[in-house]
DNA sequence: TTGAAAGCGCTAACAC
DNA sequence: GTGTTAGCGCTTTCAA
């Protein structure tokens, strides 16, 4: 059913029912109402794509990505949508993969009109293509950064996260610590690592090994371990570019290296994903500020200025959680509740 | 830039720039040659808006989904986009969540005139709601069953596959057999209870305790293991209704109970999520065909015919995976390689 | 406040 | 094979 056949059927114009369907238009409540409830009866709905080719709005907001497996993007993106369809805007979802032709794929972001791009693609997405896709819309990179301050990005605060794990393995003693990267390339990657490094020169500690696992991925943080132990290094304590990597390295390191954790060596990651409080695992992570991050893209996506110059940089605040893969059960600062959580600026 | 501007610049008329651009139709290749060339240059693309609008056709396929929190899908719907993307479709999301009102968030799909609906929510909606929101279109559930005949449907081959577990037991001689279900009320969680029960019969086996979890997850695993064995069951080998489940199963009885697995207790799940592969875990599990399942929900949802009485119920067929979580080291019918995969018609 | 009318950018039926 | 024309179902002026 149409406008048109609505209208007819009640004897009013058809912009009599769009403007009953507008918000802030210029009708009479009683003629709205009116409208409304036939519309309600009869099951007329406008359609949506009319209106688009109208307005040039969409609602429709393109998310892209690249690795779901990481356990951490997920619950991310379920969030991200939720948000999303709660202010009315719909989710169009681009899987960006590797192997295939990543223009061609974000063709549809301009072909569909869509009026924002949520980007969650941490790794693969080259900044030319990116920004041929983005270009003339609203966009916002999470957790990725960009040397272009003309792009909105909403990250958490990596340097004071990654601090925090450093001031911990400092306290509880340690000093000799490895750092397990992901990507090694990525602006995210570079910044953990050189904001992990010149905190551990701050606090007068040694990096004495580092590996990188290639991806973020179970098996990357698995074989990276390995390496780091294979250069003859013999840290205390080791920091995972995230939690799946720090997952892999640690059981690589108790079932391959036979090492105890936390007595022999800390390990720590990053994001907190659901696994990380797995009891085989009790992994001390600096938790990422997931409703924020939401709250913010969402916010951003739909009202920030279009102009250019305009763009933010906005940086959350993460929260240290503390569990027993550096403190061990019962010692340390930490005794009856086996958790602990600081929030870190 | 539009067709008709286009179409001026070059001298042609505004419907052979839409001809070029439409596979099949009828346009010299000279001329096609030309206006493509052209369009290249000068950056034109259709617009994908107006075209819906005029075929009533959106290739887009609406997926509806509900617990992105069980890692078994994350990685199914990163498959899906991708085989649609690869089909020029592409994926609108929606998710269902259980709080708010569903109706309203299925509206989208009607208004937004989706193509097809792909429907991966095990849980959580309703028949009714369902049927409204593809009232007209093609549909496909996905692991998901309906008693309405005229939907399409999926579906792994649940009665084989927790056959194949059962045998599996019997083989290892086990013959007290405990069973966990997740949600007790959907079609999938009594199908696979009915026939894990009756395979269970006629194997001479007994079951002897069961618990249900009430939903898919670690937690509720871990909690419905300790309320199985609080029943006073003390069984050899308990089935979880899926990985997730057996995952946080495997470790209360392992922490809170003491159990060795699989000496005291084997333990086999169903999906085989990369989790189950991992060292601390090593899950005997019976594995969901995802590239199946994805092919063959990509197909019916683009070429299944419309009209009544046509739809088609899929049972495709899954793997077992046998781990250690049943054979343990070195012992049973595995030796060297620790896993071992059976085809299951 | 309401109705009439002109598009939005495309597809498709029709004439040539 | 190509151009002309009439919509697709809305939104948004413009008059009344």
């Amino acid at each position: 059913m149409t406008s048109r056949q609505l209208a007819a059927l009640i004897g009013v114009s058809q912009s009599a029912v769009s403007r009953a369907f507008t918000p802030g238009s210029s009708i009479s409540p009683a003629m709205r109402e009116r409208i409304l409830a036939s519309a309600r009866e009869l099951g007329y709905q406008p359609n949506a794509i009319a209106s688009m080719l109208s307005t040039n709005r969409t609602n429709i907001i393109g998310i892209v990505l690249s690795d779901m497996r990481n356990p951490f993007y997920p619950g991310l993106i379920e969030r991200l949508t939720q948000g999303l369809q709660r202010v009315g805007r719909q989710s169009l979802l681009f899987n960006v993969t590797p192997g295939a032709n990543i223009e061609e794929q974000l063709q549809a972001i301009r072909q569909y009109n869509v009026d924002g791009v949520i980007v969650v693609a941490a790794t693969i997405l080259s900044e030319k293509a990116l920004s041929w896709a983005i270009e003339g819309r609203r966009s916002v990179l999470v957790n990725r950064l960009s040397l272009d301050r003309n792009i909105t990005t909403v990250c958490v605060d990596n340097a004071a996260g990654v601090s925090a794990i450093a001031d911990h393995f400092h306290a509880l003693g340690r000093r000799k610590v490895g750092y397990v990267a992901g990507m090694t390339k990525t602006l995210i990657g570079r910044e953990r690592r050189m904001a992990f490094v010149t905190r551990l020169a701050e606090l007068g500690m040694t990096l004495v090994g580092s590996a990188a696992a290639g991806e973020y991925s179970y098996a990357g943080g698995h074989r990276a371990a390995q390496e780091l132990l294979a250069e003859g290094s013999r840290p205390d304590a080791i920091f995972f570019a995230n939690d799946i990597l720090a997952l892999g390295g640690m059981d690589a390191l108790r079932d391959v290296a036979g090492l105890c954790v936390p007595d022999d060596v800390a390990i720590a990651g990053f994001d907190d994903i659901a696994m990380s409080a797995w009891p085989h695992y009790e992994l001390t992570t600096f938790a990422q500020p997931v409703s924020d991050i939401v709250e913010r893209s969402v916010e951003l996506i739909c009202n920030a200025p279009l102009g250019d110059g305009d763009a933010r940089q906005e940086i959350l605040s993460g929260r240290l959680i503390v569990r027993r893969s550096t403190v061990g059960a019962g010692g340390g600062p930490v005794d009856g509740d086996p958790r602990q959580s600081v929030k870190v600026a």
